[in-house]
DNA sequence: TAAGTGTCCGAACGGTCGTGCTACTTTAGC
DNA sequence: GCTAAAGTAGCACGACCGTTCGGACACTTA
């Protein structure tokens, strides 16, 4: 059964339309997307391009789930080769915050912006925002339980994992807001106060 | 030198402009603020609520201002009439939570949304909120410096804040995002864990 | 070969946006 | 009271928005 040229074609140009959206939507927000903007970069027809996502709002849900991809590629995928526990959880505060310091997206870390966009518009977007963040945040947490089952880490995952949620979000808002390499240094340092072995370190500079 | 009534007259419309736009701005963005929009829920006409500010820019930046007041009206006002010290440290993070937590703004923390939309769009909109961003870290780092000063308290100055204004942003972003208490709880024992006195307390449940 | 389907287009829809222009009312200072 | 200025309103503009429609074309399937 050959593959449908139609379709691969559609999917294609759905593709290229998607990671332009990221980039875009990541600097003006997901609201700011315009679907007769895109078009007109990409030399498309604002009609085609239309029909290609139904909906404006299809179209953010697509743009989420294909930065959803990006950045599972960046952060958490390559920690899973990393073994469990400690290791784990160190790869993913270090993905992520090179993730962020790469500028893999032009305006920063696609989630957090949009997720300050959207967290107080109820609907499907702000849904599917939501348990992007969910899912990563469990992603911590349950690395942060193993680290300490594990016996490498004494403390309580549930907090443990707010706070290093909140360390590199605040890295990465600092660094597009003021520039500079401070906020990831800072960042470091706290995730070392918390992560490195003896625990007596835990305020120090 | 008596009241000139039309100023006055025009002062008043454009503190109640400003009020309704400061929470539409918290929920919709500055972006998304519209100068239609706000005169059809306030009843005015349109040119006239637009010759009260000049333009669209000039009325974001006056409502930044107006947002700036009402935050330090929460929180580095009261906490002024706090001791020095590690006093009127823990009073700026509890007044920060509560303002958050109260909703002052409709979409949570004004500064933590525009922050997000506006960090990668340079302008003069970018760099106001920049400020207020600033000013609000070097208060936290002074306080937490006289702190340490004082004795109250060991660790650098620098990386407390930067922690303090991450685990206060971070309980923001989470509850108006995903609702509920618990990011409040989960921050306030981070903050403790920080500025509880014995700092061997630093790391536990 | 004929029917059906998916991509992509141009043109146009109604609506909203920020922004000018003009005119009217209200008030201050002479 | 008269004049000048400030607040306010009505109206129209050009641009852009998401969306709809009808059709051209490529491709698969019966």
């Amino acid at each position: 059964m050959p593959v449908d040229g139609r379709i691969a074609r559609g999917n294609a140009t759905r593709s290229l339309v998607l990671r332009r959206a990221v980039d875009d939507a990541s600097v003006h927000g997901l609201a700011g997307l315009s679907i007769g903007g895109l078009a007109a970069e990409l030399e498309l027809s604002k009609s085609g391009l239309f029909a290609l996502f139904g909906s404006k709002e299809d179209l953010q849900l697509a743009t989420i789930e294909t930065a959803q991809g990006i950045f599972r590629a960046h952060v958490g995928t390559p920690a899973q080769a990393v073994a469990a526990g400690l290791p784990r959880l160190r790869a993913l505060c270090e993905n992520w915050l090179t993730y962020s310091e790469k500028r893999i997206f032009p305006g920063g870390c696609f989630f957090f912006n949009v997720s300050a966009e959207f967290d107080a518009r109820p609907g499907r977007v702000r849904d599917a925002i939501a348990a992007v963040g969910r899912a990563f945040l469990a992603e911590l947490r349950e690395s942060a339980a193993e680290a300490v089952a594990a016996g490498h880490l004494d403390a309580d995952p549930e907090l443990l994992a707010f706070e290093l949620h909140a360390l590199g979000r605040a890295a990465n808002a600092d660094a597009v807001l003021h520039g500079g390499a401070e906020p990831y240094r800072l960042a470091r340092r706290a995730f070392a106060a918390r992560l490195d072995q003896g625990q007596s370190t835990c305020g120090d500079r």
